[in-house]
RNA sequence: GGCCCCUUCGUCUAAUCGGUUAGGACACCAGCCUUUCAAGCUGGCAGCAGGGGUUCGAAUCCCCUAGGGGUCACCA
């Protein structure tokens, strides 16, 4: 075991979104490979927006992808006390200050930058504010606020293992607040006290976040700390170029799961957003990444998310996966679509299973698997209207449709290679192609002109039900 | 608007120290295979944002421009 920490700090507003997953993830790779911990801190200081929900439903997608913590949650929600013992910790020192002014004069500050086309930058009204003046501000019922002082000379360097050193003129920065009026801590403030509480060594999460790391180093240097390294890793995009947001459909890793997308999948797909072992390799597990996985080949460039992408591996993994673990991931599919109620048992899970087998050579996802499955359990499906035309609607279907059956009545056994025996034999005595009885007869057993290969369905299905299907077929057209 | 980051096919990306016909994957198109649909195989289309330098030589180093993104809250 290293000493290596890191931290996945999400802040519980919603669910997690594949930026969020996509950051998990790195810090995943990066602690395995070092052998490190991994601390899952749940950034929930906004108490308003915050929801215990998204927290469980955040833990539960972090565990279905298979991302696991070492330690925590933490919650900033129960470390008060910490974030306002080194506020007043810093009071004390002379690093902050009390601010009192109010909102609205805050507000008519930026807005006289605004109509001035300046930067708007707290003055420092308040940071030299005498012991008598505090306490008439405070008599007149003002509320205050802990301010930090900022050095309004000099540059803040934040290390990057990604980007290299970047530098900021802290004269572009102002007295930002660390404790709000109603004594909850900033963002800013509390991230760095538990960063630096928790001992962590490496702080990985996205770009987003580097304009306020400056703000953060500051904090730290204040209380007398240097900060950890820093790995901003590039944000995803929605297919717009903009920033992930509800209106882009599915970009949560619940949504994505509905959807009919395996972790590994995913896990695969999101790897490949903004990171590369080299070489030509596309498929590849966790624990593979694992093993090459470094912070320096991580790109800068943020990556626009393609979900077309990630449907072509999920169908790679719907047919490499192994079949009971698909059977299982599955399930839900199928009691969703109402195929069955309740987890089929005994000979009902063999029929599922080999219904799964045959089907998933052509399912991009769980939800076309269960699509695709529907005629091996409901018999009265619609023809499609396509095939109808191309197969139905010729010269004599009905009889050879009825012949067909008549023929495959008349066996004893029936297995895949009997039931093409037959076929190839009626066609031959009746001097037709295969196709000319094949087609008809995919369209009378499915509904449908494509899927697995027409004996391996009628083996699944059984004589009875194939026979019955052709009968039922040949009634249909007549009807035409 | 200030500050910061970024810029290779439509998308994800590769290209050890500058020397490559700029490689792969998805998607798309064509062909092969085939009872269908897929899968698979073969081939094709398609890119270094633009302009200046430095250099014998630049996708790679420097500068400028343009574009994209982020951030500037008593949100995180």
């Amino acid at each position: 075991m290293s000493d290596v920490r890191v931290r996945f700090a999400p802040s519980p507003t919603g669910e997690l979104h594949i930026g969020g997953a996509r950051t998990a993830l790195f810090n995943y790779l990066f602690v395995r490979r070092v052998g490190g911990t991994f601390v899952l801190r749940i950034d929930d200081t906004d108490l308003e927006r915050s929801k215990e929900d998204y927290i469980n439903k955040l833990m539960a997608s972090m565990k279905w992808l298979g991302l696991e913590w070492d330690e925590g949650p933490y919650f900033q929600s129960k470390r008060m006390a910490e974030y306002n013992r080194e506020a007043e910790r810093l009071l004390n020192e002379g690093r902050a200050y009390r601010c009192y002014c109010t909102v609205d004069e805050l507000a008519a500050g930026r807005e006289a930058a605004r109509t001035e086309n300046k930067a708007y930058l707290y003055p420092g009204t308040c940071r030299n504010l005498s012991a008598e003046t505090e306490d008439k501000l405070r008599s007149e019922g003002r509320k205050a606020v802990i301010r930090l002082k900022v050095p309004d000379s000099g540059a803040t360097v934040v290390k990057d293992e990604i980007r290299g050193e970047v530098s900021f003129e802290n004269s572009d920065l102002d007295d930002f607040i660390i404790i709000k009026s109603n004594g909850l801590p900033t963002y800013n403030f509390a991230s760095v006290v538990d960063d630096l509480q928790l001992n962590i060594t490496h702080i990985i999460r996205a770009e987003e976040h580097l304009s306020n790391t400056p703000r953060q180093q500051l904090c730290a240097l204040a209380m007398g700390y240097e900060m950890p390294i820093f790995a901003h890793v590039p944000m995803i995009l929605a297919p717009d170029r903009s920033k992930l947001s509800k209106r882009h459909g599915a970009t949560s890793v619940e949504e994505f799961r509905d959807e009919g997308f395996l972790p590994e999948a995913l896990i695969n797909y999101m790897t490949l957003l903004g990171w590369s072992p080299g070489g030509d390799k596309e498929i590849f597990g966790i624990d593979e990444s694992v093993s090459v996985f470094s912070l320096q080949k991580v790109n800068k460039t943020a990556a626009i998310y393609d979900t077309v992408k990630l449907t072509w591996m999920n169908s790679h993994y719907i047919r490499e996966y192994d079949l009971e673990k698909l059977a299982e991931s599955a399930l839900p599919f199928f009691i969703r679509k109402e195929l069955f109620q309740n987890r089929p048992a005994g000979d009902e899970f063999l029929y599922y299973k080999n219904v799964i087998k045959t089907v998933r050579e052509r399912a991009k996802t769980l939800v076309e698997l269960a699509d695709a499955s529907e005629y091996f359990y409901e018999d009265q499906f619609v023809y499609e209207e396509k095939g109808v035309k191309k197969a139905f609607m010729k010269e004599g279907v009905r009889e050879l449709l009825l012949h067909a059956a008549g023929e495959l009545d008349l066996m004893n056994t029936f297995s895949r290679a009997e039931a093409e025996e037959k076929f190839n034999v009626i066609c031959e005595n009746l001097e037709i192609s295969a196709g000319r009885l094949i087609q008809p007869t995919r369209l009378a057993i499915t509904g449908r002109m494509g899927g697995p290969g027409l004996f391996e369905i009628m083996e699944l299905l059984g004589r009875e039900k194939t026979v019955e299907r052709l009968k039922r077929a040949a009634k249909y057209i007549e009807e035409l």
